[in-house]
DNA sequence: CACCTTATGTTTACAGCGTCAACTTATTAG
DNA sequence: CTAATAAGTTGACGCTGTAAACATAAGGTG
C-alpha cells in the first residue's frame, strides 16, 4: 500500500469530490479547506496549486450541485411532457424533494453569496437551466388553456415562489409537520395550483 | 472625554446593541466576537463574562430580531383586523418587505442552525409568536367565507410557503425582476390568493 | 471603616483557519 | 540531457473562538 508519490495526478478532481462530500454531508459553516487537504492526504496549502481560493474551490462544487439540481428537475420534465398540468405539479415535488434531500446544498446555491443570478425579466434568453424547465412548464400550461392565469412571468415566479417557500421551511425544518412524506409534499403543491388552474 | 473605568457598567446590553448592529449590516459570515469587542473598546475576551459563547451573543440579538418581525407583521394585523382577506394580503406584503429589508436578519432567523421550531401541527398552542398572527388571520378568512380551501392548517402552511419563497428570492436576488417595488410585491401577492379566495 | 467575596474586567496562551512566500521535487518541452 | 514549469511541502502571518490565570472594582458583613 501507502503508494505515495510526491505527485498525486489527480488532485484538483479529488478536490472536489472529497471537498463536495464534505460541504454536502457537513455544511458551509464547518468546511474548512484544511480539513479537506487532510482527508485526502495532502499538505494544507496543496489545494492552492489548483484554486485561487476557498471559495473558487466552493463554486467548483456548487456547478457540480447544479447539475444534479437540474437532472432531478429533468427526470419528470420529461416524463411528463405531454401532460402540462401534470408536468408542473411534478416538477414543484421533484423541487421540493431534492431541497429536503440535499439541503446544505440548496443553502449553497440559493442562500449563501455564491448563488447565481438569474434574470427573470429575460425568459427568452434562458435555454439551459433549471429555471428555464420550470418557464417551458408554465408555458405549455398556458397553452393548452388550462390556467387562469396568462402572465408567463408572473406565474413562474409564482409557483417557484411556492415550492421554493415550502422547500425552505421543509429543510430548514423550520415547521414541524410530523414525518414530512410524499402525500404531504403531494397535497400542498397541488393545493398551491387551484388558484391558476380551472376546475 | 476618554472616561475610562475598568468596569464598563452595560456592557452586557452594549454587546447585544452593537453586535446587532454588526450582525444585521454585515451579515452572520463576517460577524466576528472580537470585532464586537474592538468596537466597544473592550478586551477580547470580555464578552465571556456575558455570554457563553459567540453563538450564544448571536441568539440574544435574535430575539430582538424576532421581536421586531413580529412587531412589523402585528402592525396590519391589528389595522387591518376587520377585513380578513385584505389583512391577509397586508401580512404577506408586511412579511415580504422586512425580508427584504432585513435580509441578514432573516438567513439567521430562517436559514441558519439558529432559528427556532415552530410545531404547526400545535396551531392551538400557539398563541404568542408571528406565526401565531397568520394562523389567526387565515382562520378569519375561513370563518368569514371567502376561501374555498377550509383547512387552517393547509392553508397556513401553503399562504406561508409563497411569502417565504418570494421573501428568499428577493431578498437574495436570485431574481431580477428589475426593481422589486411596492406593486410588485402587492401583484404577487393578490394572485396568490387567486386559488383560495372566492371571486 | 476594614475585610472578604463576587462580579467583571485584562492578559496570555492555544489550536484551527485562510492565505502567502520560499523551497523541493517530479514532469515535460526542446 | 537539460532547462523550464507544474505540483507538491514547509513555515509563517494575522485572524478567529475560547479557556486559564490574573487584576480590579463593587458590595455586603463584621
Amino acid at each position: 500500500m501507502e503508494n505515495k508519490t510526491y505527485h498525486h495526478g489527480d488532485l484538483r478532481n479529488e478536490l472536489i469530490e472529497v471537498g463536495a462530500k464534505l460541504l454536502i454531508e457537513q455544511g458551509l459553516e464547518v468546511f474548512s479547506l484544511r480539513k479537506v487537504a487532510k482527508e485526502i492526504g495532502v499538505s494544507h496549502a496543496a489545494p492552492y496549486r489548483h484554486f485561487k481560493d476557498k471559495e473558487d474551490l466552493i463554486v467548483e462544487i456548487s456547478n457540480k450541485g447544479i447539475e444534479e439540481f437540474y437532472n432531478a428537475l429533468a427526470k419528470p420534465f420529461y416524463e411528463y411532457k405531454n401532460q402540462p398540468k401534470l408536468q408542473l405539479i411534478e416538477l414543484g415535488k421533484a423541487y421540493i424533494k431534492f431541497a429536503i434531500d440535499n439541503p446544505y446544498l440548496m443553502k449553497i446555491l440559493f442562500f449563501s453569496d455564491l448563488k447565481k443570478k438569474i434574470d427573470i425579466s429575460k425568459i427568452s434568453d434562458i435555454n439551459d437551466d433549471s429555471y428555464s424547465l420550470l418557464v417551458d412548464s408554465v408555458k405549455n400550461c398556458i397553452a393548452s388553456g388550462e390556467t387562469t392565469v396568462k402572465d408567463v412571468q408572473a406565474l413562474s415566479l409564482l409557483t417557484w415562489s411556492f415550492v421554493h417557500g415550502l422547500s425552505a421551511l421543509m429543510m430548514e425544518e423550520v415547521i414541524n409537520i410530523g414525518e414530512i412524506s410524499d402525500e404531504v409534499i403531494d397535497k400542498m403543491v397541488k393545493l398551491s395550483t387551484l388558484g391558476y388552474f380551472k376546475s
